[in-house]
DNA sequence: TTGTAGGCGTTATCAC
DNA sequence: GTGATAACGCCTACAA
């Protein structure tokens, strides 16, 4: 490995000067500047990360945490996306970054020393049980930190607007007729009380009255328990004539189940999913469901954590809420 | 950030017998190792991998290659799936992974520089096009280097058993009395070649006279491209009564197109998928397939690239090859 | 059993 | 405009 101290021997010149040369620094003559770089090239010169890291303090990785115990995770889309998303930014910008577990080899290590040891700048906590004192630990760190989803005080908080996706659902299948709405929710996090708030804010606003044998609580990307959550709804005598799912995920899961009744989607009875996953558009009846925007989730993730980093003292925190649109199927009927 | 002279100063012993201790050398008694653990522990300790990579030349950070420019990637089962099994055994041998990228900040960077900028272990290459000199010039390099599903010259690759695949597929459905199948395949790449070969291989040994009418070229991961050429298949007067799809969700494309013509599956025509998708098995119809076992490719990849990396000497290039299992559904009709 | 000191590759602060 | 030189935190001969 080629490093400063053999194109300083080769140009006849100091190490410090190399390292100017290459970095641009004005102190350094323009010729100078330009034979060092070419000599570099030839030379077949690729910094130490390591070295940069050690005497700057800076290491130009951002430690991401994305712990997908649960049936979640990168086999998600949502989530896949937003990680993709979030790579494509960071690479942008001139980061790397490292997947922050609490194990490491034979050791377990807390999140926050797995960030510390890897000299992290800033971390992104995707998805994390936010309950666990470990995770807590870390966003209360000296360290930058951005959540998705979730808010920690005074922590910035990226959050796909929950509330909104419900408030246009119930709005949409409202305007198509549908007043008796089942609502088979996820379990309970901060993402399901968005959304039930925007779910029952907008059933009142249009004089709905909900139905409470009509709300049930399955799991997120668990289609076996919203199957379950849909055969009781349907055994009911006084059945909703719409189901709102937790994801599209889930709904795959209720419509085996409604098939199975001899019902169909929608003449028999209307359903709404959540995400739009790519599979959503592709399959027969197209899914209505809300498309949160993971892309920008992930690009704002990383764009306000690097704010934070490269300017902390101008960095205003301040939550940011990110739409998405209602992509509209085939699986709502007009009852009107 | 405490380090190793904090510690020292503390217990009043120098900074060498605190990383002795640290690490259990045998060269500092028992009962001071202990001291210094806890000492450690109570201050906060952790290590600096910057300095440790720096000082032992060893980053125990691993390049990961996962170019996802196509309509595949992170948002693919086989992949992500692959990827979380690859973290898994990583964490469990004290490694963390780095995305490697062949652009960084503003400049162009080749994956070989910037695995050297990382100072990378080692590197898998999961996705990538082998045709760019980039990919070739990385595979080449000094460093140790692990392919998943194409195999380069003297280098380690796991490989899926995609023969195996269709071999299974092919004697499969001729067990169910069919003998007019037809198979759309991926694009052309080394996956591709293995399945065309088990899949011509099992039809000449069953007697099977292959229609190359039957055989159509269509994208991996591209339900529109599979859709286009079920349509043209299905325009033969001729028909297949089994078609074989390169992937479950390019089946899915086909699908929509199967039950625009008023053909119900498998009634009236039977379908094989590849991969074993989450999904496949929630969707009714549910699918046949053969399940890749991605799980097993990540982690033999893993275990391949570290014995590569810490017994270079006793380390024996050869290629791996992991067999997945036949996901019997309900596609595929007897026709006996 | 413990201490000492040199050096890994880089940056940054001074001199010159 | 360029050159010494001292860190950054750690490991590891070698010395004591």
């Amino acid at each position: 490995m080629i490093k400063l101290k053999d194109i300083a021997e080769r140009m006849n010149v100091s190490v410090g000067t190399v390292s100017k040369a290459l970095r641009h620094s004005h102190e350094i003559s323009e010729e100078m500047t330009d034979r060092i770089i070419r000599c570099a090239n030839e030379m077949g010169y690729v910094a130490n990360s390591s070295a940069i890291s050690l005497k700057t303090n800076k290491s130009y990785n951002i430690g991401v945490v994305f712990n997908d115990k649960t049936h979640a995770g990168l086999g998600h889309d949502y989530f896949s996306i937003m990680l993709n998303s979030m790579r494509d930014e960071l690479t942008l910008q001139g980061y790397d970054f490292t997947f922050i577990t609490h194990m490491l080899g034979d050791r377990n290590i807390s999140y926050l020393n797995h960030a510390r040891y890897r000299r992290c700048d800033g971390i992104i906590v995707v998805t994390a049980d936010f309950n666990d004192p470990e995770i807590v630990e870390l966003v209360k760190a000296e360290i930058p930190v951005v959540t998705i989803d979730h808010i920690f005080n005074n922590r910035t908080t990226i959050q796909s607007d929950n509330e909104q996706g419900l408030v246009e659902i119930v709005k949409y299948v409202f305007s198509k007729g549908h007043r008796k709405i089942a609502f088979i929710h996820g379990e309970d996090t901060t993402v399901t009380s968005h959304r039930l708030g925007g779910f029952y804010k907008t059933c009142e606003e249009l004089g709905i009255e909900v139905d409470q044998r009509f709300i049930k609580e399955a799991l997120y990307h668990y289609p076996q328990k919203a199957g379950l959550m849909t055969r009781e709804i349907l055994a009911l005598e006084d059945r909703p004539t719409c189901i709102i799912y937790p994801d599209d995920y889930s709904y795959m899961g209720g419509a085996t189940e409604i098939e199975k009744h001899g019902l169909k989607i929608p003449e028999d009875i209307s359903v709404v999913g959540y995400d739009g996953i790519f599979l959503s558009r592709i399959l027969r009846p197209v899914l209505t469901s809300y498309k949160q925007n993971s892309v920008e989730i992930g690009k704002v993730a990383v764009q306000k954590l690097l704010a934070q980093i490269e300017h902390p003292k101008s960095f205003v925190r301040k939550p940011v809420m990110i739409s998405g649109c209602l992509q509209k199927g085939q699986t709502v009927k007009d009852i009107n």
